[in-house]
RNA sequence: CGGAGUGUAGUGUAACGGUAGCACGAGACGUUUGGGUCGUUUUAGUCCGAGUUCAAAUCUCGGCACUCCGACCA
């Protein structure tokens, strides 16, 4: 992507009431528009970002045998009343507009038989699945969506991280034991484990509530940083770790699990959840199957959710300095930032084309100083910055550096692709 | 939803109740080219609605929005 074409512009200043970091960073960046409290457009430069996430998440959630779809957006009254969810505070209910006179005449428009915008969906694939799931041999599956999700916040705050509305993964899992269910909750923490290990995030498993979703414990996945929201416990020895909302550990006390490692309090940020659901979804919406002597159970469940916008944002939390934001290489909008000095020259040209479009945010502009264009790029953050200027050319060289390092180094043109 | 704070140009900031100014950005011309270069010039603003006053960005009331703390957080 040539930086010339690029349709958003950096700012030098971040709005004056964000505090958050990641807010300050991402708005100056170009990353995302804040069109109100908790509602982010995503640019170009942050829907890449968000794309590399999805990406990510996809391929692990196929490796352990997710299957991609997506469902509506829009819930009927129908879907959510069995499950007594229809009614919660969370929801934004989407209602038609029609004028009130043909309201009050026609009764069969009623408001209550319309609609609320998904805020999760495990009453829609519950539904979904009573039509093709008969029989244990149907079992076990799982299904996931990226998907945008709305919910009511009643304070949206922290930039990205608590949001009204948020693309979300929601994969959902069905089984005919609580063995089964137990291994595959084994996988997917596994899988949660890799997706954020690929984002560049340490993510401590946590015991914790399961508020609407289950009344059994569940397990978030918790990215320790001051910014957050949640407190959790944590041994510093074997990293076994619980909420606040469910501890009785305390700061300072001795590792029930390890027996040797020290409790400790931390702010965190919860990236991603898993829920034994049990059979609360299936009982409610008669999702059932039959064992093998022909006798009807109701199939137990599993939902499992990250945050892709909340990955995002703590990406940026987490790694930043005063200049900007450094992304982890494998969710950076782009791993090369190329800047070109002193005029176009076909040797950045050749780079450009060489490591490709998509790899490369190319900012030939000709009417910046060297001063913004290096600005701009530790600001954007890219893994790696090539320059190229007529000091680098006079040996055939270019400069490379890596966002996160102080030292650059200079290295022959020809050697550049096979060093990157 | 309770509490606190803030709303002035695209962004950041000034202005005692008395001419809305500055910087950045954007446009033009020139200049400069390894860390937001310099100069000239143009552009654009008091959140909305009432009230007090000769006069309101400024005071009062109402609304709306945003930020932070708390409650909530599926």
């Amino acid at each position: 992507m040539k930086l010339s074409q690029l349709f958003t512009k950096t700012l030098k200043e971040a709005p004056a009431d964000e505090e958050a970091v990641n807010a300050k960073l991402l708005i100056r960046g170009g990353f995302v528009f804040k069109n109100s409290a908790g509602v982010y457009s995503f640019l170009p430069l942050g829907w890449r970002v968000l794309t590399k996430i999805a990406n990510i998440i996809r391929e692990e959630m196929n490796a352990i045998g997710g299957q991609e779809l997506l469902m509506s957006t829009l819930v009927e009254k129908k879907y959510m009343e069995p499950t007594g969810r229809w009614n919660l505070d969370v929801s934004y209910k989407a209602i038609p507009q029609i004028d009130l006179d043909s309201y009050i005449q026609n009764s069969k428009f009623k408001i209550q038989d319309s609609f609320v915008l998904g805020w999760s969906h495990e009453e829609v694939l519950t539904a979904i699945a009573t039509k093709y799931i008969n029989s244990y041999k149907d079992l076990p599956f799982s299904a996931y969506q990226i998907q945008t999700k709305f919910r009511h916040e009643p304070r949206a705050k922290s930039g990205l991280l608590r949001g009204r509305e948020f693309m979300m993964k929601d994969l959902y899992s069905f089984h005919t034991t609580q063995e089964d269910l137990d291994n595959f909750y084994k996988k997917a923490a596994e899988a949660y484990h890799k997706i954020f290990e690929r984002c560049g995030l340490k993510a401590v498993y946590t015991k914790a509530a399961g508020g609407v979703f289950t009344d059994k414990f569940t397990h978030e996945f918790q990215v320790i940083a001051d910014v957050g929201e949640d407190t959790i416990y944590v041994c510093d020895k074997c990293e076994y770790a619980e909420n606040k909302e469910i501890t009785k550990l305390k700061d300072g006390d001795n590792c029930s699990e390890c027996g040797s490692g020290k409790i400790e309090a931390k702010k965190s940020i919860e990236v991603g959840n898993i829920f034994d659901q049990g059979t609360k979804y299936s009982e409610a919406l008669g999702l059932e199957f039959a064992d093998d002597n022909g006798n009807k159970k109701p199939v137990i469940m599993g939902a499992y959710g990250i945050g892709l916008g909340r990955v995002m944002a703590t990406a940026v939390e987490v790694y930043n300095d005063e200049k900007g934001i450094i992304w982890p290489e494998n969710i950076a909008p782009f791993r090369i930032n190329l800047i070109v000095l002193d005029g176009k020259n076909k040797e950045a040209e050749e780079i450009y084309k060489e490591l490709g479009a998509d790899n490369v945010l190319y900012d030939d502009r000709e009417d910046k100083t060297p001063g913004e264009k290096f600005a701009d790029a530790d600001l954007i953050g890219c893994p790696i910055r090539l320059v190229v200027s007529n000091k680098t050319l006079e040996k055939e060289n270019v400069e490379l550096k890596k966002r996160n390092k102080k030292e650059m180094k200079l290295i022959k043109i020809k050697e550049v692709f096979k060093e990157l």
